[in-house]
DNA sequence: TATACTTATGAATAGTTGTTCATATGTTGT
DNA sequence: ACAACATATGAACAACTATTCATAAGTATA
């Protein structure tokens, strides 16, 4: 059961995707306007900025990389990072707010894993416009 | 003439596309592995890192939503944003650095416009994301 | 040039964030 | 139960951020 906000994104979402595709001129704009005639819910826009948050940090920002390896625990992740285990662990508590990772207890380690596909497509999208 | 960084962002972005599309069954995680032998450079994740922060805020994410809808001046940007001109103009200067907008002049007033449909995708996956 | 209008900028401030240190919690093996 | 190891947590602090207020800079018109 679908909720109001979900319902909401999705339209946000299907249009953004539908004018992208009438758009096929290059142009930086797409050719139906206005996209959206009023401006989506608070909830949806504070929870979008909160998502985008969680990428900001160089920190965490390694650390989705390092995963994108492959599933690791906490100490291997402090290795690769370069800064303290306590700092590692702050910020895994940041992603795992926000739903990307998650974390599963191998004995005393506890092993921590990219929630969904969604951490690469977006991390591609952003290393794509830096280049554009 | 592409940049070192360039080349080394494009290798990255064509590593995690192609590890999406071999990943065919659901899982959490591409099949070939390690993806990323080592960390990338840091400039490139302090970059990523960048891009991300200027989809942080709020405030910028209604500027951002409303410049969807059609190139908008900074006066008409403050009423949908409703907060002051003088944060709208802060704002826009930091979306302006991040070059997810242009300004151009007319006349008395400053048009701004997305710079490019990179911020039609990033924000329709963060949105798809949050629905999972 | 003087006025009205629009946008940009600088200073001040309150709130947030990332890090470290010290320590607590949890787990395994003896 | 105890020791050794791994991870999480709380307090403190420095750095950064977003906002507002006041005002400057740019533009059009009389």
């Amino acid at each position: 059961m679908a909720t109001a906000i979900e319902r909401e994104a999705e339209a946000v979402v299907s249009a953004a995707q539908a004018s992208l595709a009438d758009c096929a001129c290059g142009c930086n704009r797409p050719d139906t306007e206005p996209l959206f005639a009023e401006m989506p819910d608070e909830e949806l826009l504070f929870d979008v900025a909160d998502l985008f948050k969680a990428f900001s940090d160089t920190t965490r920002i390694k650390i989705l990389f390092a995963l994108m390896g492959g599933d690791l625990s906490v100490g291997e992740i402090t290795e690769v990072v370069g800064c303290t285990q306590s700092a590692v662990s702050h910020q895994l508590r940041n992603l795992k707010q926000a739903r990307l990772v998650r974390a599963t207890r191998d004995g005393k380690n506890v092993i921590y894993a990219l929630s969904d596909n969604h951490v690469y497509t977006i991390l591609a999208q952003g290393i794509t416009h830096i280049c554009e």
